[in-house]
Order: structure tokens, then sequence, then C-alpha cells
RNA sequence: GGCCCCUUGGUCAAGCGGUUAAGACACCACCCUUUCACGGUGGUAUCAUGGGUUCGAGUCCCGUAGGGGUCACCA
């Protein structure tokens, strides 16, 4: 059996979306799990909705995320060129060749002529007016300049069945599918041609891409059929969605690749991610970083059905990738991210990092989650009231001096000498260590949640902050 | 509208004629705990619907409903 090779062939109209991307994931993903070859090409026969720039993201994206091709227009390869719109020649020869093998002929018709042919649906259907032409007609309008198109010609009865790997078998009847547009007037392929010459021509074996394929698959067949070439496999992917009704695009706002690590997601969980949205591992593990997933993908796992996109069990798996990280590692990342927080710069940087490394899923999280370092204002006093710890307001205003004595006293103002000597004062107080350090935390944040404990606070507020908060919150208790 | 495809908890999903219908996220409870988070334990919750076939159906067949795709000189 020849090697595997896949492809991805995204069209350059401005973004790689998370389909998109998943697509080009899988196509990698199976090419390299069978030791084969995964290849980049770009469809560009589109001039019109062309945008500038959308290669180098397209380029950058699959080499940010790992998902590396082989051959493309930037790294070459043996079967270039990777850019439609540089293969041009090409398909006109090919078209040629298919109107001799009787697949494809000529059409003079205007857009006028094809206007008329409507149906009460609004839809057009080509009545194949130009297969009878003769060849010296065609010959004198080709010589007398009339602009042409080259058409496909699908028989008119018949089915055409193929088998999807994922789908099954998938039959269309010819006569519901139109003669449609091979070769456009300005010497551009469609993607339906385009599609066929090149996946052929590069050798790829396995056609792996979205569903919105499925039902035209059977006229790319004709080609590959009229030419004498052997059909790939196909494999097509159903769409991920925004909810049950949309599919996710960015054109409707919904977030990239890009937009998700601008927000901190660790890398790897948004390839993990993506890889179970349509797919589902043999084993019951879901976090796998992209050397497992290669290890462990296989074509049957992937679904039929669409899936919805859900950031939150996203959020999760990248927060489980950053609970494994080690501190550096997690100050690399964290770094940008904790420069946005009004805390970077007042406080040790090191000990602002520690305070949050267990406790964000996403990089973005960490300003929030530090806020309370230094946004502290008047509070609700009723928060230093716990049913649980047995505290109240008249216990914190009973135990607050004591806890600013002791800690006034106090030298070294680190997270374990503290502990130990507010666990000793609660001691001597008689109550509850939960309920001492409760109140205490409550003194110096003003909130019921923090990054962080009362002891721990402390130290990265320093003495002279945390005495001063205290005084703050004994006067709040006193008015 | 024609044609093609899809339908298991809130979400991702396993299942491929016989199961107490896995697992994960989320949610809830309890435990752990210096609050939160982490971690641990447990829990709530799913086969769209109507007919068949079969001793037996989430699994096979047909219909219905709902959803998606496609019907471009777009991919």
């Amino acid at each position: 059996m020849s090697k595997v090779r896949t492809r991805f062939a995204p069209s350059p109209t401005g973004y790689l979306h998370i389909g998109g991307l998943r697509t080009a994931l899988y196509g990698y993903l199976y090419a390299k799990k069978q030791g084969g070859d995964f290849v980049l090409r770009i469809e560009d026969t589109d001039t019109e909705r062309y945008v500038e720039g959308s290669v180098q993201i397209i380029y950058d994206t699959l080499k940010s995320s790992g998902v590396i091709y082989d051959e493309g227009p930037d790294v070459g390869g043996d079967y270039g060129p990777y850019i439609q719109s540089e293969r041009k020649a090409l398909y006109k020869e090919y078209a040629q060749k298919l109107v001799e093998l009787g697949g494809a002929y000529y059409c003079f018709c205007d857009k006028e002529r094809i206007e008329s042919l409507k149906d009460e649906n609004g839809n057009t259907r080509y009545d194949k007016h130009c297969l009878h032409l003769s060849k010296e007609e065609i010959q004198k309008k080709l010589d007398s300049g009339v602009p042409y198109v080259i058409r496909q010609n699908v028989p008119t009865e018949g089915t055409g069945t193929y088998h999807d790997l994922v789908y099954g078998d998938i039959s269309v009847d010819y006569k519901d599918i139109e003669d449609g547009i091979l070769l456009k007037s300005d010497g551009m392929p469609t993607y339906n041609f385009a599609n066929v010459i090149d996946d052929h021509l590069m050798g790829i074996t396995h056609v792996i891409r979205g569903i919105e394929y499925l039902s035209s698959t059977p006229k790319y067949n004709l080609m590959y059929d009229a030419f004498g070439w052997e059909r790939p496999v196909y494999i097509h992917l159903p769409p991920i969605m925004k909810d049950a009704q949309h599919k996710l695009s960015k054109r409707n706002g919904d977030a990239s690749y890009d937009d998700f690590i601008k927000k901190g997601y660790y890398k790897d969980s948004i390839i993990n991610y993506i890889a179970l949205l349509g797919w589902s591992p043999k084993s019951n593990v879901e976090k796998m970083t992209l050397d497992e997933l290669k290890e462990n993908f296989s074509l049957d796992g992937i679904s039929k059905s669409p899936s919805i996109f859900d950031e939150t069990k996203m959020k999760w798996l990248s927060g489980e990738y950053i609970k494994e990280l080690s501190f550096d590692e997690f100050k690399n990342l964290a770094l940008p991210f904790l420069k946005e927080s009004a805390a970077f710069g007042k406080f040790d940087t090191d000990k602002l990092l520690n305070l949050v490394k267990t406790r964000v899923q996403i990089m973005s999280e960490i300003p929030e989650k530090l806020e309370f370092l230094t946004d502290f204002n008047e509070y609700d006093v009723n928060l230093f009231v716990n049913e649980k710890q047995k505290t109240s307001i008249e216990l914190a205003k009973e135990i607050l001096p004591e806890i600013k004595e002791v800690l006034a006293g106090l030298d070294e103002f680190t997270n374990a000498n503290l502990f130990e000597t507010l666990v000793g004062l609660s001691t001597k107080l008689g109550i509850k260590k939960q309920a001492l350090l409760w109140i205490a935390r409550i003194a110096i944040t003003g909130r019921s949640a923090t990054a962080g404990g009362a002891t721990e606070i402390a130290e990265v507020l320093g003495k002279e902050q945390t005495i001063s908060r205290i005084d703050f919150s004994l006067n709040l208790l006193n008015k």
C-alpha cells in the first residue's frame, strides 16, 4: 500500500477558524499515526474573497499549534506549487483533457441566459445547452474570443455511490447534480475542479474535510473515474457548533485559536480540546498532549453528529495543564498577564505568582485574582460572621486588637512564622484557629474569598500594610 | 422546496441485539482544608417520537418531528 498522504486545503479568506484547525489537526494526526505526510495547500482561486495576510495567519496558527505540515508553500516539497493560483496553467490543461474524455464541455452561455433558467425556488439549473455544440461551432467561438467556461458533463441518470469512512455509504442521483463550472471565464478553476486535480497530482490518499462536501463528492468521483484515476478515501467531518443551530464561525465574532492564546489558555489545551470535539479516544483518558493524540488517534472514533463548543471544558483542560507546570514554566507564561495586574511591581513577583498558580485555569484570570491586594476599601462587616467557624462581629472586635498586637511585635513576616504566631494566639485566647484566621483574613482583605489564606496574604502585604489594614478594619467595626 | 446527512444527560460522549446505559466537563452534597482553589468520596441528570422486526431494541427497518448541509463563474 502506498504511503498515506493527507492535506489541509484552506482558502485565504481572512482567518483560520476552530473548525478549520480541527480539520487540519485530524489530517495531521492521521498522517502521522500512519507514518505518512501531511501537506498544506492554499486554495486561492477566488480572487474576490482573498484577504491580505491570511496566508500568513494560516502558517502561523498551524506552526504555533504544532500541526506541522511536511509540504506546503513556505516549506516546499516535491508536489508543488502548493498555491492554486500558481497552478493555473495546469488546470486548463486538465480541463481540456477532460473535455476530450467527454467528462466536460465548453459553455458560451451568457449570464442572461443562465438567469432565464431559474426555477420556482430561484435555483438555476444549467440545461446542457452547449453540450451539443459541434466541434466547428466551438472552434469558431473560441477563435473569435467569445468568453467561455468549462462545465462538467454529469450523466442525466444513474446514481453516484461512494463509501465515506465516517458516514458510510452515500448515494446521490446524478439527475440531482448540476453541470457545474470547472473552469471559470477568468481561467481560474473552481474548487470543484481544482480539489480533484490537486488531490490526485499531489498523491493525496485520504481526503479529510468538512461535511459540506459530503453530497458533492459523487461529482468529484465522476472526474476521478473519467480520468481513470484512483479515488481517494473520504473522511467527512461533522461541524463544530456554537449552539444547536449555528456553526462556530469567526464571522459571528466567535473566538479563534489566536483569541484563546490571547486569553491565556495553555496552548496544548486548545488542541487537546478541539481534538475531542467530534472524536473520542478509546480509553477514558481525555487529557492528551499532541504526541499522545498522535498515538491514540484513529478514524473510527470520529462521530457523525455535530458538537457544540464548550469553552468551560477547555478551560478545565487548560487548568489541568497549568497545574502540572513547574514554577519557572508557570512564571514564564504568566508574567505577561501578571503585568496587567495592578499588584505587579508593588509586591514580590514570585510571591504573587505563588498565590495564583494553583488557582487559575487561564492566565488572563490572574489580575482579577490579585485585585484584593490593591483594592481595599470599605466593606460589609457582616463578612466577619461565619456560622461554620462560629465567628461574629463582636468576636472580631474583641480579638483584632490582640492580632494586631502580636503581629506588630513580629520581626519576621513570613507565612510560617505568621501562622505559628497566630495559631499560638488562638490557643492562648481559647478559640479555634480557623475562627481566628478567618477574622484575620477578612480584616486584611475585606473579601469572602481570596487567593491565599490569612498568613500567606499577610506575608505578601508586608508588616506595614497588614497592620494598617487591621486598623482600617477596626475603625470600620467600631463605626 | 429537491437531494444528502444527523438526533444518548445542560455540554462532550461510550455503546455497535441481552449493560444496574461507561467516562469527562458543569452542577449539588459531604470530607480534607487557613477562606477560595486543589484533592477525595458520593449524587442529580440522557437514549426526539410513533410504528414494526425480534424471545429481547439506544442499537436493525419504516414513518414523523426537529436540526444541519447542499442546490454560485464560493470554497
